[in-house]
DNA sequence: TTAGGGTTAG
């Protein structure tokens, strides 16, 4: 009906006069454009809504896809639709909008990916996100869970400092953090290796008076574990329990991992074996229970036994994956068997697994420990055939490989030319070669790569620096 | 939320 409306010669003014004007003067005119891209969306009239297109305003944009809240997947439609094929410049509200419709509709990694496109794409920073969710938030009626993901969103981008502001802020003006968001930086600032910082968060929420839920203690016992401290790591475990928290497979993997990671790989078996007593058959070992005790077994060296850690893992019912296989492979390596590592990779390949680059990347590391340059250049050309994407422990592995065997200047050619194309992530590759430039007394060389490193925001080993010099 | 691969000095 309202199609019918726009569809007269009338219409076309009206459309022309929105166009022009970015406000309307007519509140009525705004409505009307409103409901008549309401009823041909429902009806998934596109032509009919394309129609309307040159009408548009961020104030419509954001009331259409409030209007479409309890069907989320037309909201996202219209909004993409409206960015993509009109090229409608969405204002930040327009994004918050339905950022705000997908997060109500627990479609997280939609919302996720707005967000992060927000902070790094169109350049807006956390908290001016933050502020425009917060101006949105009661129009949209929508819930916390939409802070928790801004601060997920941040962490994933690698914005620390923007997550700890997000949750700051939302301290000061009232709305409270949820323990999922807690938990998020928490959790982030393990990876990121900042424990010290972890402790002092950590604490802070305590102090708030929140109540540790199961993740807050993994991430605990997690922290001890990075920390080598397996006994509090235990006694975490024992705190939860008191607390009426029952562990989890991810609780009892990680102290499995940490008992290994401290070479005590007697604790790792015996709770291995008790995880099931322990809670009363709650809790079954998964394939990473099984994959940390083989890493155990691999990094001391017995490997037969490691295998048989494997077969038990088969008959339990639990099917070895990639990183069963990648394990064994690096175990016999690193042993000086290539030969058995050979046979792991046929092994994994007849049971439909695709050697990955880690794969390739720990066999080429110990064919060049062997002084293996035929071997090693061949598994090189291999990957690259088979379309295995090398990354940067495959670089720094193979300046490391060029330079020990006596190819320091095919390294610097190979570092030059990864250096051009930009696939360098890390100051691994640049740390291997100023060492054998150093080595070889090419002190110009070094110093050249040292300026490379600043370039980068690579911070040297300044030890290395007065060593060199 | 947990599991696999790469560096230097001595």
């Amino acid at each position: 009906m309202f199609f019918v409306l726009f569809s007269s010669k009338r219409c076309h003014l009206l459309v022309r006069g929105f166009h022009v004007g970015k406000h309307f003067s007519n509140p009525s005119t705004e409505d009307i454009v409103f409901k008549a891209i309401c009823v041909n969306l429902r009806q998934r009239k596109w032509k009919l809504v394309d129609q309307m297109s040159s009408s548009l305003t961020d104030s419509i944009v954001s009331r259409v896809i409030r209007e479409f809240r309890t069907s989320p997947e037309l909201a996202l439609e219209f909004f993409k639709w409206v960015g993509e094929y009109k090229s409608f410049s969405h204002s930040l509200e327009s994004y918050c909008t339905v950022i705000h419709v997908l997060v109500n509709s627990r479609r997280y990694v939609d919302a996720l990916s707005l967000m992060k496109n927000l902070m790094q794409t169109k350049g807006y920073s956390p908290l001016e996100v933050l502020e425009t969710l917060v101006d949105s938030y009661e129009m949209c009626l929508s819930s916390p869970a939409v802070f928790d993901s801004l601060v997920r969103a941040c962490t994933q981008i690698g914005a620390t400092e923007g997550a700890f502001d997000v949750i700051k802020k939302l301290r000061m003006e009232g709305f409270g953090v949820s323990i999922h968001a807690w938990n998020n930086f928490l959790n982030h600032l393990l990876n990121f290796g900042e424990v010290g910082r972890f402790w002092m968060v950590y604490k802070e929420m305590v102090s708030l008076g929140y109540f540790e839920n199961l993740h807050a203690f993994n991430l605990v016992i997690y922290a001890f574990c990075k920390e080598c401290k397996l006994l509090e790591a235990i006694s975490q475990f024992y705190r939860m329990s008191k607390g009426g928290i029952i562990a989890n497979v991810v609780t009892f993997n990680m102290l499995i991992d940490g008992a290994c990671k401290m070479g005590d790989i007697d604790l790792a078996l015996k709770i291995l074996r008790k995880m099931r007593v322990m809670t009363g058959d709650f809790v079954t070992p998964n394939s990473v229970t099984y994959n940390c005790l083989i890493n155990g077994y691999c990094k001391l060296g017995r490997l037969s036994i490691a295998e048989e850690v494997q077969n038990e893992m088969v008959k339990i019912g639990i099917e070895p994956n990639l990183r069963t296989y990648a394990t064994l492979i690096d175990g016999y390596s690193r042993n000086g068997s290539l030969e058995e590592a050979f046979r792991l990779c046929d092994d994994m390949v007849g049971r439909g697994l695709v050697p990955n680059t880690v794969v390739y990347n720990s066999i080429i590391h110990w064919l060049y420990l062997e002084r293996d340059m035929a071997g090693a250049s061949l598994l090189l050309s291999d990957m690259i055939k088979k379309h295995v994407c090398p990354d940067s422990f495959t670089y720094s592995i193979l300046m490391k490989g060029l330079c020990r065997n006596g190819y320091i200047n095919e390294a610097l050619t190979y570092h030059k030319w990864i250096l051009e194309k930009n696939l360098i992530e890390d100051d691994f590759s640049h740390n291997i070669l100023i060492n054998y430039l150093c080595k070889s007394k090419n002190i110009a060389g070094a110093k050249q790569l040292l300026g490379s490193m600043f370039i980068r925001g690579f911070i040297p080993d300044l030890s290395h620096i007065w060593y060199s010099n």
